[in-house]
DNA sequence: AACGATTTGTTCGTATGTATC
DNA sequence: TGATACATACGAACAAATCGT
């Protein structure tokens, strides 16, 4: 008695759902029958239905009905690693090698003034122009990330041309920054975040439009041999599908491993 | 006219709150001051907030009103760092590096059988019996992070009996273990997922019941110098309050730096 | 292509409970 | 204690999406 009655209605569903009684992907009763199984309002049962919304653990299908969510099997990224390694073709490797198939759009390349964060990272005055380089990823057809690299205005007239392409550098914009400028990437920082998404990326998503799946924003910038940074990198991951792992000293082969839940109270 | 009122309604308030038309912890006018306003009932301007609270943008007090949310000041945990430190001494000179007050409770020590995904971590059958070690830790008085830490039973038997005193190793466990065992902390893999809280972490860090606030969920997996593991810690930490960064390779010194958003379509 | 049946989405009204000041 | 404000619950009506006939 002590909870509210759609609460009852959600922790009983909840337990039909964790306990596998109902199957991810299954219909589950309409509200009409379920109004009758707990003897509530249509309002109540909605309520209930919300709750379990809420928690990402049913989604509703406006014309068909009530669903358990699917889970996406999660791609892991690796954070750590070859601190020369450049993005795009690790990516492809990194996801082709589980077994999935990856996939990206060309980069759509535009000329942008640096707002306050990327200015800062690159260490330029605010408003400075840059290049942007912006690509989306697949992962078995499905939208897996949003990738955005921001590279000093200067570094083409120094003879970086291709950075203006609208095209995938092939040998990599590390190696390519190399061969042209000498600038060798010797480091990188990661700054990972969580946060809403906006309704550009609930879209690209189909992450629901309020903000209940939430997603990664992770901040790369990478520096060259003189400390400089070089480059910064927005990602943005969908948190129902991305997990990261960071491998720090000396670490045996990884072994697969299933998920764990609720160890300590 | 596409949008349905109550969304209409979420999105005036919402831009006069992202506006800073409407301060951090600033009381907005009350459900009925809002159905005058906007010319709708008090369901559809509930509605409404309901859409906000999910957005996290305001929150309500039963008895009080309708506020805009207070956004914690971040911490950022380093995942990088040297491979053989420990944990807890290191967490403490972190936080107060930043100025702020770090705390933590007593361990709390029991003895436990591993379930499948710490079995796998440690590499010991399910059900083998591991020390437990579970800490809560504060920021300036505030909830920050559930840690608990998994160890072969085998250890004390094998001479590290500290582990089993509900106390703080003054000298942190992997110095203990290197002394006691000669196990030395070679490296370790973080593995880092997001899910919504159990209701046991919602309860101890005052996150809303439902899942719209989530937690990052951290495996870390330490390894002695022949590649064993050695020990499981599993820290928790809301979302809203914590980051995380990554150095690899030659970083130059961190700066500060102000969050950013939006920097591509 | 058109229609009807089913199901969820939105909006209103009303009453009562509970928390806070 | 009373007034105020949010929380829960019921009922009702119509809209919009989906599916099968």
């Amino acid at each position: 008695m002590a909870n509210p009655m759609y609460r009852q209605i959600a922790e009983d569903l909840r337990e039909q759902i964790e306990s596998g009684q109902l199957q991810p992907g299954q219909q589950l009763s309409t509200e009409l029958e379920l109004r009758e199984r707990y003897r509530a309002s249509r309002n109540t049962v909605r309520d209930a239905i919300k709750w379990l919304m809420n928690l990402d653990l049913v989604e509703t299908r406006p014309g068909q009905g009530i669903f358990v969510v699917k889970k996406i099997a999660p791609h892991v990224t690796p954070l750590s690693g070859d601190p020369g390694t450049g993005e795009g073709a690790i990516y492809r490797w990194q996801v082709s090698k589980n077994g999935r198939k990856p996939d990206s759009t060309v980069p759509q390349v535009e000329i942008q003034r640096a707002d306050k964060g990327i200015a800062a990272e690159l260490q330029l005055p605010e408003g400075t122009q840059v290049i942007s380089r912006h690509e989306k990823r697949y992962i078995d057809e499905t939208p897996w990330s949003l990738m955005t690299s921001f590279y000093p205005r200067g570094f083409v007239v120094q003879g970086a041309g291709k950075l203006l392409l609208a095209d995938n550098i092939a040998e990599g914009a590390v190696q390519y920054l190399n061969a042209t400028l000498g600038l060798r990437q010797a480091g990188y920082r990661d700054w990972i975040t969580v946060r809403a998404p906006n309704a550009v990326e609930a879209e690209f998503f189909s992450l629901p439009q309020d903000g209940r799946v939430a997603v990664f924003e992770n901040f790369r910038t990478a520096f060259d041999q003189t400390g400089t940074p070089m480059r910064v990198t927005v990602t943005v991951f969908p948190t129902d599908r991305n997990q990261f792992v960071v491998e720090i000293g000396d670490v045996p082969e990884p072994q697969v491993r299933a998920a764990a839940d609720d160890h300590k109270s």
